[in-house]
DNA sequence: CTGAAAGCGCTTACAG
DNA sequence: CTGAAAGCGCTTACAG
């Protein structure tokens, strides 16, 4: 049997498709008792109303797209998730598509969403002003998230990297560490690049006396482990170390515990991130904790904003989440 | 400006739209220069198809739909890229639906995608018999991946558990451990179920004098703690520990460890699932490799092969995924 | 090879 | 309140 159409339950309800289209909708301009009546045809039929056709005449997808880099680890997932929840809140669907090789790929990936959502999600390392510019349908919905560009044309959202990364520097500062290390993160990487400008901003404004002291790291664990060889090989040595992400604060403990280095006592150590194994590893990591979920969230509510009010103009307008400090033992703190 | 429809080309190319939607699609029944000449003037509209009109005339949507049950967590992510890739190599957007609290808000997402994809996979603790008999569109293929149900009627995909418990305690046995306790997963979890069903095969009949020694468990790293400090009390003291995922087997260390004993020195400990931080715990966990991306992959596969093949009955297929031993220090094994 | 026309399943003015 | 009809943008027999 093939699925039920508005037509079969019209004939079932002997009335027109036009009475079951309104009883099944807003309801209104229906007696009560035909569109019961109707309800009833339809439940007996087990109609569900064809999307493609209702989206060809409502111009609505009742869909939004997220296009991603990719969905590797903890924190797509938590995207993903955080975007899922505030989409489903809205009676909205997800469409997600990640991992394009190249600008070409993400651009194909764009014009494949056209007309398959009513709105966009967009994460890419490609997505600069030109492939905007050339890519991006100009009426269709659209906010940025963490990518390069936060330009005036575009509604974006980002994580506050800058904010988090003077919490720490405050952190270490009133703890009593002066000479702190940072560790970099890949450079073009934008997040990278403000919680570096964190780094330095907070140790000029508190610490004026505090050299920043940047070594060069590209988020991975090796390059952690490289960066905290050098840390040993700094004279005089470094109170703290802060690294750009969670793994390569990982990595440099590593590289520390093989030298016989004690952390905290004879090093503090700290993250960015709060990936879920920073509770887990010895001494626990103290870190940056961002809600990446609530990243998705807010994503999705800033992009229902335009949707609900096509009118409205929204371009610029930026949107930070927050990022909070995370003690644990690695950053010396006595714990209460 | 409104996006470009086939009228628009059309006119543009000066022909019928019927010459643009062939020229556009399968190529045939056009000449070459007119086939050339509409898709100047596609390009120079930026003319893509509306997918919804599309989908109205071909029923297909080119869809494949994901009704998982959370996004939390590595395990999650995973799936979804696998998915992910499998579907986009075959031309395939994916729909995601998850976190439904009840039966009733997965059935209501599954009507919700009734229309909008031309396939299921389904991974959902709801999806008992009677449910999947009640909700599921006879006429949409399915492939159900880790569902408590696999019988004769539905494409199934699951994790080879069963396996995979086998060749850890293979592989503790190898070690010379003779007591091997199994920390449980919660009850009613079929993955955990089959990993305890492996656990005692193998023990059965590979050292039938050796006792099967079950601890109670929920996949919690609590749990696994707990069951930790269960172990230190037994009599005589057990050789190793395996439990039903890394998480208890990371628990279970910490409550070893704050006992003051050696891993693996005195007892081996190992796991199951190769969570991202097996690797960092300290000592790294020995473990059991689930290729979850593949599981993706390969569900994928199986519903594509349904998909083009609708006349063919594939109800009924079920297929394994694979999981591997990883030897890491954990277990005590000499590694070379 | 090319075009006119029907039709996919729906919604929405427009009459009555 | 209710129904007949137009139309959303496409594809596909059917003629020519």
């Amino acid at each position: 049997m093939a699925a039920a159409t508005i037509k079969d339950v019209a004939r079932e309800a002997k009335v027109s498709v036009a009475s079951v289209s309104r009883a099944l909708n807003d309801g209104r301009g229906v007696t009560a008792e035909t569109s019961q009546r109707i309800r009833d045809a339809a439940s007996r039929l087990r109609y569900v109303p064809h999307a493609a056709a209702r989206t060809l005449i409502t111009r609505r997808t009742n869909t939004i797209g997220a296009l991603l880099p990719d969905l590797y680890g903890e924190f797509f997932s938590e995207l993903i998730r955080g975007i899922d929840l505030a989409a489903r809140a809205r009676g909205l669907h997800l469409l997600v598509s990640s991992s394009h090789d190249d600008a070409d790929a993400a651009a194909a990936a764009l014009r494949a969403m056209q007309g398959r959502v009513d709105g966009l999600l967009l994460m890419s390392p490609h997505a600069d002003a030109a492939f905007l510019q050339q890519n991006l349908p100009h009426d269709l919905p659209t906010v940025l998230m963490n990518t390069r560009l936060a330009g005036a044309d575009y509604c974006a959202l980002s994580v506050d990297n800058d904010g988090g990364a003077r919490l720490m520097v405050e952190h270490l500062l009133a703890l009593g560490h002066r000479r702190i290390v940072f560790i970099q993160g890949p450079s073009g990487n934008r997040d990278a690049a403000e919680r570096e400008l964190g780094y330095r901003e907070a140790l000029a404004s508190h610490s004026p006396d505090s050299p920043a002291i940047v070594l060069h790291g590209d988020f991975s664990e090796e390059s952690g482990y490289r960066a905290g060889q050098q840390v040993l090989a700094l004279r005089p040595r470094p109170d703290a170390v802060f690294a750009a992400n969670d793994m390569m604060a990982i990595g440099c403990m590593a590289a520390l515990r093989d030298a016989g280095i004690c952390v905290p006592e004879e090093i503090a150590i700290s993250g960015f991130d709060d990936v879920p194994m920073a509770r887990y590893v010895t001494p626990p990591l103290t870190t940056i904790q961002v809600h990446i979920a609530e990243l998705g969230s807010q994503a999705m509510e800033l992009l229902g904003e335009q949707i609900d009010n096509p009118d409205t103009v929204m371009a610029g307008t930026h949107r930070r989440v927050n990022a909070e400090l995370v003690v644990r033992v690695s950053s010396g703190a006595p714990l209460v």
